[in-house]
DNA sequence: CTCGGCATGTAATCCGTTACATGATTCT
DNA sequence: AGAATCATGTAACGGATTACATGCCGAG
């Protein structure tokens, strides 16, 4: 998955937003996961454990001791300097067409976090962006739509669902970007 | 990902899917998944050549060789018995709650080989177990969003999308069911 | 006869899953 | 003390990705 050594995970990038405003424990975190299903992840211990500790590793996270509550005593994640750089370098990417054909999941964890972005600009890009990647992705698989005419007839139905959704998404960011152009104006 | 033994990965079922009728090389499988970026699958060497030995070890599909283009020939993989049974019981399966909130796109590319199920009778039964699924999963992420009301403004956007888009693939579901419903009949 | 492109395969690495094991605190 | 519960891990395993290596044919 790792193109460059500096990529990280989604589940990491995941876990980023969910620790930069209120620091968790890796049980919360887990506790988060099962129960909103976030996007599908499954928040397994095998793996949001290594992930924190990939994320400590790489002085992106920092844990401290915390006790109070009942049963064993919990670490406690909150992100260090490093860790807020990565996390805004990630929510100021722009939108690629891989990203919204590919990983739409992915991208709209991120958009989840958007609001922690360092400025509301950042809301903006993304939806522009992710409306400009939808619209060119909409049309290539009409495209393909038109090239598969021979093509069984469930095949193309499938392929129908996919545009259709992909429509979907589009009015969503539109709205959206509309939504949170007047939230920001009122102020 | 296996639960029993005899589960198979995703990938491995589409390959069962596009050897059904016709043969094929795993080049031309690549080729496939390359060109039309089947439900975001890659495609690439590693991944469906070391599928194609597990099915053939399985002896699910069994290859023979094939000349007759230019360069390095190839070898034609076709369906064993055992395979089309395997493939006929997938797409028998029912649809699940997790299918649809976890693995939608395994679903669709499940449903883009209905046409090749021994009774026409699958593809109603799934897509109205498939309705069914679809409708629970809805009401349940709108009082997902219900309850996190006070969670910021993104992530409940965010859900909002996940939520419109399950309501998209609703209606997809009931309008192709009334149209392969037609076609049935007035066959 | 070797060069380029078609086609198959391998190796290293990494992440996620499942299932299990362990630690620490409070309640009875 | 022992059970229950909260919380953190570990081990084995499988599959996907990337990048590279290999084999075989026809054209020049």
């Amino acid at each position: 998955m790792r193109k460059k050594s500096t990529e990280r995970t989604t589940l990491e990038y995941a876990l980023l937003g969910l620790i930069c405003e209120v620091p968790r424990s890796g049980y919360e975190l887990r506790k988060v996961f099962v129960e909103t299903a976030m996007a599908g992840y499954s928040g397994s211990p095998g793996a949001i454990y290594p992930a924190l500790r990939r994320l400590e590793a790489g002085g992106l996270v920092a844990g401290r001791a915390r006790h109070g509550g009942p049963g064993r005593p919990g670490r406690e994640f909150r992100l260090t300097p490093a860790g807020e750089a990565v996390l805004q370098a990630w929510l100021a990417r722009p939108v690629t067409r891989d990203d919204v054909a590919l990983r739409l999941d992915a991208l709209m964890l991120r958009f989840a976090f958007l609001g922690f972005a360092d400025s509301p600009v950042r809301s903006q890009e993304f939806l522009e962006s992710m409306e400009a990647e939808l619209e060119g992705f909409h049309t290539e698989l009409e495209d393909q739509l038109e090239t598969i005419r021979s093509a069984p007839v469930h095949a193309r139905l499938a392929l129908e669902a996919g545009i259709s959704s992909i429509a979907d998404r589009l009015r969503w960011a539109r709205t959206v970007r509309a939504r949170l152009n007047d939230l920001g104006e009122e102020k």
